[in-house]
DNA sequence: GTGAAAGCGCTAACAT
DNA sequence: ATGTTAGCGCTTTCAC
């Protein structure tokens, strides 16, 4: 059932019916008679205009796409449920694509959302390399970029402040007496995990501590590959006596070495990781967190978005916006022991 | 860039462009130079066709809909994950959406989603009541329901086996000794919870124990009303020596009251819990699970609903499918002490 | 082997 | 106040 059929069984014309159905049966002065004719009929035989029919038409699918690496990542599952609540609140559908943390199915992801004519994109990129990236900035699309970005890229984009969160960790740390502080990285080539050791060494130099290149280890987002560098970790003499965790699974993966050697938190090492969790408070002891604002920076990435479509693409204001990250202290942190 | 202007600028016709496009150009016996030529200029002009037209044009959209209650939480988002990736290697795009625990959500969605013409829907429902899926079953979209389902609703269905996953654990709990076991429950009426209840109560009746309705608590999703409904268990005189908790998010809850209240696991209280987590094994002690085959159940749901459109929305063989639960024991369980 | 024309369901410009 | 017509970009039937 459609427009057409509908206005033929009423005998009166399509577009009447369009105008109605589209709410606009005021502006062009349609009786009132002939208004609640439509809408009750449309009502009682279920028909609804064909959104297909109406984007082709109109040129624009009042949809968003979002891109992110990894759905099964509480993080990204939290910013996925932000923008699609304020998406829809201001009316649009979000389609979402999970790129596997592969830049090729990031691409893939890409070229189906520009196919299907999506009115802009949100894009958490999976790091590195943002060469495949060319034929959507060629495209004109409305983008946001958001949490992992490219710089170089001249697009809006939305983070958290990682510099500014690893580094009050780090200054945290030191307060309590640490010295040998060991930092857990994800991917090196991603902008978040570039911030955020960039962070740890700013709160390092501060304190007038020498960065060590071999306390800073890992390299993926990985619980089981962060597992196996906190291993390292413990092995070394002197060994650290704390360790900030870039992300929630690599603190997973610390946790898991930790209790293998069979060592004890804060005593043996402090530990603070980025990302609260639900079951943080639940560990023993519960860990210190960087929260970041996953809430806004879903919200906000649809606004700075929805703010270049109306713009038609055009770029506004400042193209970097920067929220907050909380350091939430509990007690998998203390002072260190003496030698 | 389309394909009608392709075809102009190749000085051929909008149709052949088509067929050489859709990868028909021998069927159509179109000359191989033809054919290498039109596929070499669109290639060099980055010309796709537009899905939107396609769609419009085939009535078919290669658009599944997946409808969750909350992505937040990590069985959705596994169950997602895998839709996605199954969906995607078929060939098809799926549109996510999030009912956020409330029917009126929930129907809005799907009503979006049929406006957007999709060609099949999975859908995890809130529960309760299906009075609004009416119009969802009057359209005869392809339908596959998963995880919570309404088994009165004649259509595909995919669920874990929650009636013996909580049976056998019961049965574990009560080989250890337990005679006073609780159940931690949400919404009283998601067909997961009522058949989880269900195993609990044979598992009980098996083993010779009564049922005992002050063990059977709690009644919505929720970590922060687990926690008080706990609290309350622990207060019971004689109280409870386990409890098995029917999700993860229930799960998180007992162990803040217990935690509060300064008991310890297993010795004062065992516990089991539904949904294996990656953070079950760093909990002190690690805590025994149900896990579910939620990776299997995202893409058998993709298939059976493939099927189902296929054969034109028609069902076929049996319409339930049922996967294994398997209980992890971990050391949150315990013989019971002596009172 | 390829092209012309019709039509998917809608909306907007141009009637009246 | 409402209708007629054209066209969004594609595919497919029919024609040669």
């Amino acid at each position: 059932m459609n427009l057409k059929s509908l206005a033929q069984h009423l005998g009166i014309s399509a577009s009447t019916v369009s105008r109605v159905m589209a709410g606009r049966g005021d502006e062009f002065r349609i009786a009132k008679e002939t208004q609640r004719h439509i809408l009750d009929e449309a009502a009682a035989m279920g028909v609804r205009p064909d959104e297909l029919a109406r984007s082709l038409r109109l040129q624009s699918t009042r949809t968003l796409g979002l891109v992110i690496p990894d759905i099964s990542n509480p993080f990204f599952a939290a910013l996925a449920r932000a923008v699609e609540r304020r998406a829809r609140a201001l009316g649009y559908t979000v389609l979402l694509a999970d790129s596997q943390e592969s830049d090729e199915v990031e691409a893939e992801c890409i070229r189906t959302l520009l196919d299907r004519r999506i009115d802009g994109l949100i894009l958490a990129p999976v790091g590195g390399d943002s060469a495949h990236l060319r034929p959507l900035i060629a495209s004109m699309l409305p983008l946001t970029q958001v949490d992992r970005i490219f710089t170089a890229l001249k697009t809006a984009a939305v983070v958290a402040d990682n510099f500014a969160g690893a580094r009050e960790a780090v200054k945290r740390l030191v307060k309590l007496g640490h010295r040998r502080i060991a930092c857990l990285q994800g991917r090196e080539d991603s902008s978040v995990i570039v911030e955020r050791v960039r962070g740890y060494r700013a709160g390092l130099s501060e304190a007038g501590l020498r960065f060590e290149e071999k306390f800073l280890v890992g390299g993926e987002h990985s619980q089981a590959i962060a597992r196996e560098h906190t291993l390292r970790l413990l092995e070394m003499k002197p060994r650290p006596t704390a360790v900030l965790a870039l992300s929630n699974q690599l603190a997973l993966g610390a946790l898991e070495a930790v209790r293998e050697r069979g060592l004890v938190i804060p005593g043996d090492l402090s530990l603070i990781a980025f990302d609260e969790q639900p079951w943080a408070t639940l560990l023993s002891p519960p860990l210190t967190t960087l929260a970041q604002p996953v809430e806004d920076m879903g919200t906000v990435a649809v606004d700075r978005l929805c703010e270049l479509i109306k713009r038609g693409g055009k770029a506004t204001r400042k193209a970097l916006t920067t929220l907050p990250v909380r350091l939430i202290e509990r007690a998998s942190i203390g002072p260190k022991k003496k030698d």
